[in-house]
DNA sequence: ACAAAAGTTCAAATTAATTTGAACTTTCAA
DNA sequence: TTGAAAGTTCAAATTAATTTGAACTTTTGT
């Protein structure tokens, strides 16, 4: 066997698929999965070129995509290889990536919706609103709140690997 | 002003809207938010007609967008209107909503996931795939499991409110 | 300084998700 | 029992998201 574990195994091409379909549910571009799968399985920086050839993609696509990845910090250029092409690999804390990837995306959103909700609910009471009412909007306001106090924890978990925050789970679930 | 706080008012709409942005962004139909937040904010059941003339739907499109609210139970028919038309109330719980929610849509699939994950690293064990990567393949399942443990978690969170969950939030983050 | 290779951009094409509406089934008041 | 109002289904239409590829810019080895 040449070549082994790597991109044409049967095993690769199916770890690629499952991270591209659980990252494709999870609100992102299948393809973002499958290019961070494929590096985050290869032991050594991978060229964009092997990239598009593994998985198929168009230049266009694969400049887009790898440039989102880098933004979020969920890949990184190897400052180490040089000539002309680039080589990337992949953010080796799962947790970090998660949180930032996370936060980037339902932070700002947050601030937006409580902003706006509690305009709505200045409005509301303007406009002569139920108390009942009123109250479902704070209710609103309450839980984007609450979302963001998550995200803030989310931010100090970012130092923690996956078994310590397992036992942290585990100390949370006996709290309830 | 007749009916107050109503549909129709410019804040009732700012609201709806608002709700279907997030709901929509956060991986669903941007007319189940609608919906959601119409019924929420609405001190009595409404009826089918009245949340298709109000949200501008087809008759379609209500009947399958209520039917899916209704099997997540985040909205439920009122059992003491009678008559031919169906009404309809919120679920008040947001927090019960949520985690019932998020349960269904990520149990089944965290489960596949995990049992394709260790598929996988079987047949990279097999095939001469480097330590390397088989403890890439372990991080993922490890993750997977991780997450499995955040579901049972918020089960149990079902039965509190916000109040009692923002100190909750509050307690884990002097833990870390 | 040059030109070849790599990277970027974005309008058009493709593909996927959502909505519509017509034909059908169910429900219930008379 | 009957038929009109309500509800459902699903293929077609619409709308939205993603991908392509050609024209462009940037980079770098010579």
């Amino acid at each position: 066997m040449s070549n082994p574990g790597q991109q044409g195994d049967a095993w690769f091409d199916e770890a690629v698929s499952v991270v591209g379909e659980v990252i494709g549910f999870w609100g992102f571009k299948e393809n973002h999965g499958r290019i961070w799968a494929l590096l985050f399985l290869s032991a050594e920086p991978v060229s964009t070129s092997t990239i598009r050839d593994a998985l198929l993609l168009s230049k266009g696509a694969t400049s887009m995509l790898l440039s989102e990845l880098e933004d979020w910090r969920v890949i990184v250029q190897d400052p180490k290889q040089q000539g002309r092409e680039r080589f990337y690999t992949a953010n080796q804390n799962l947790i970090e990536m998660i949180v930032r990837v996370m936060e980037r995306r339902e932070s700002d959103m947050l601030e937006q919706i409580v902003e706006r909700l509690v305009d709505v609910q200045t409005n509301a009471k303007n406009s002569g609103a139920s108390a009942q009412q009123i109250s479902a909007l704070q209710e609103m306001v309450d839980l984007a709140n609450m979302v963001k106090q998550l995200v803030s924890i989310g931010q100090k978990m970012q130092q923690r690997n996956i078994k310590e925050l397992s036992g942290l789970l585990r100390a949370i679930d006996a709290m309830l």
